[in-house]
DNA sequence: CAATGATGGTTGCATTATTAAACTTCATTG
DNA sequence: CAATGAAGTTTAATAATGCAACCATCATTG
């Protein structure tokens, strides 16, 4: 009667959510994508217990989203830093955010917007391509059964 | 001691997690936006309990992400179908299924590719531009405070 | 048109997860 | 070297989840 995992199952959508997709994994990864990086940090940016901190932090660096490193302070704790893997989750957060920003019944509690660093404009939407350059939104697209990987080449003996 | 809420957060992707954050929602959202539209087709697809299929249904619906309408085959039944607000979430399973398709440790187990519905080619990746077209990543981003929204101009009395 | 079965739930109970608070341990500070 | 703080662990209560069984309605068949 155990929470079902979604570790096996086939679809990439659910295989992302087993990894981090639960109440509060997005969370203390968009945190660590902004800057936060101490146990206390994340505690007091988040108000979760701490326990529950202590678990998802585990979990996450055991699934390699999350590394953890000497203090960057010279002290004698550690500090969460996202690894590629986890960087990689950036484009979600994303999508999450623009969602929001599309969407939400109340936009004006929104504390923050998302601007390219250098010219301090807000972001563009997301988009997505066909291969030959075309803008395409989901009813121009369509699920494929994966093509049986291709194996590396062998020298023939 | 209920489970905290997100509502009121101001970070638009705790917002965003609010509405349909939990286990199983995203994942109903995904069977929907495969076509998936009754009650039982989302219980076998899922194979989550009917008192838990029933309960996020509800809350999708009353959260503007699904709506209840009048079966298609003509019998007594209702579907349930997206709104173009859950419609919007699609970005956000496109860019939870590239990052499994990038950093799974296998990706043999994926089941699936997206395509172009023309042409059948693997889409691209999702791409993240500033205004000026140039391409953005989470480094070249940053957070301002979002603006004081413009009032509607009052025609002057 | 009564019986049977499928659909779409609800209810009750056992198990698991989350929370808050107290407690521990080690490191740093005064 | 006592006191404070950081980073957890433990404990106990509450909330969410899962399972199974039940129920109501609609649909189909004899």
């Amino acid at each position: 009667m155990k929470r079902t995992s979604l570790a096996g199952d086939s679809c990439p959508v659910a295989r992302a959510l087993d990894v981090f997709g639960d109440w509060w994994s997005l969370l203390i990864i968009r945190d660590a994508s902004l800057g936060r990086r101490r146990f206390g940090e994340f505690q007091e940016s988040l108000g979760l217990a701490k326990n529950i901190l202590a678990s998802r932090l585990r979990t996450l660096v055991e699934r390699g989203i999350l590394k953890m490193i000497p203090a960057s302070d010279g002290s004698a704790y550690q500090e969460y830093v996202l690894t590629p893997k986890g960087r990689g989750i950036f484009p979600i957060l994303v999508a999450l955010r623009q969602w929001s920003e599309e969407f939400d019944e109340h936009p004006d509690e929104i504390a923050t917007i998302m601007v390219d660093r250098d010219k301090g404009k807000p972001v563009k939407k997301l988009v997505l391509y066909a291969q030959d350059g075309r803008v395409l939104d989901a009813a121009d697209t369509a699920l494929k059964p994966r093509p049986a990987a291709k194996r590396a080449r062998r020298v023939p003996a």
